[in-house]
DNA sequence: AACAGGGCCAACCGCTCAAAG
DNA sequence: CCTTTGAGCGGTTGGCCCTGT
């Protein structure tokens, strides 16, 4: 039953890879390609490590054609913005930057991007570790392509049927420009926002943009499973209607809306909603 | 010069899903 | 159909290096 044993786990290798270990990697992969097959490979280059070292040695230092220096700003520009739209999932993101590897990316993004993204717009109050929650949509395993395709990055329209969670601590954005980017549903939007209790205390929000929001005003409550099924009837509306729109997790609103969301003051099951809809600048009217 | 702290990044860990048997 | 493994992925860690004190 099954298949045989990946590797001897008491006998591998681990740690940096020795100069000599890259050289016969390398030689063997460029001679002979992979086989499909990492597990075998390390016995057949004569290494002790285990194929998945070797996977990832080769895919993030040694492939031809991998990019090693600084990040331009158009590539932070792309990782920004894919980020933002579909969460933390690196390996989509690398494939829109050719030469960088998603291991690249992710670490870029933690030293650097997210301190630098997150510095342009300091925190309302500091003791609120609001976090959004990304739901982008799941990866089509057999069309991973398949969420890239329906992307487009310069024009702030998001795929069709993607939740955008970023995980990113609430802030009041200052930077009009940012704004547009972070929020870029077209003037005059109607916007529905209510405060998210299915993440007991942690003070998070569910943001929606929506043609209708007086429709889904009263259906919210506490439970994670109903709001799914609202997020179910956001889909079902724009697929129906074939208008675009999604639920959306940043924004920008007046001082006093955003006050009556953070404190958390609220009973799990009270419901606080505003309804607006997306000026001239991004804000909310 | 010595130490502490933080930044950086390569590599490992652990999970999910598909495929092999 | 069930169990086990492989591939791929995102999260996390550990160690090196740099900078400030």
């Amino acid at each position: 039953m099954g298949r045989a044993p990946c590797c001897d786990k008491e006998n591998v290798k681990k740690g940096p890879w020795s100069p000599e270990e890259d050289a016969k990697l390398k030689s063997y992969i460029e001679q002979n390609g992979t086989g499909g097959n990492w597990i075998a490979l390390p016995q057949k280059v004569g290494l002790k490590r285990c194929g998945k070292s070797c996977r990832l040695r080769w895919l993030n230092y040694l492939r031809p054609n991998l990019k090693h220096g600084a990040f331009s700003e158009e590539e932070e520009n792309i990782i920004c913005s894919l980020y933002i739209r579909i969460g933390s999932r690196w390996s989509l993101i690398a494939a829109q930057l050719p030469g960088r590897t998603d291991n690249d990316i992710k670490n870029y993004w933690n030293t650097k991007l997210k301190k630098k993204l997150l510095g342009k717009f300091p925190r309302k109050d500091d003791h609120h570790q609001n976090q959004y929650t990304c739901r982008a949509p799941k990866q089509d395993p057999k069309n991973p392509q398949k969420i890239l395709n329906s992307l487009e990055i310069s024009n702030g329209d998001s795929p069709a049927g993607c939740r955008i969670e970023p995980t990113l601590p609430a802030y009041i954005p200052s930077s009009t420009e940012m704004i547009k980017r972070l929020l870029p549903k077209p003037e005059g939007t109607p916007l529905l926002i209510t405060p998210d209790h299915s993440l007991n205390g942690t003070n998070s929000h569910l943001l929606a943009a929506s043609p209708q929001p007086s429709s889904f005003t009263n259906c919210l409550s506490s439970s994670s499973a109903e709001l799914d099924d609202i997020f179910g009837q956001f889909d079902s509306f724009y697929e129906s209607t074939g208008m675009s729109g999604e639920i959306i997790g940043l924004l920008s609103m007046p001082d006093q809306v955003i006050n009556s969301f953070m404190y958390p003051s609220m009973e799990a099951s009270t419901m606080v909603s505003y309804q607006g809809s997306i000026g001239v600048n991004g804000g909310l009217v």
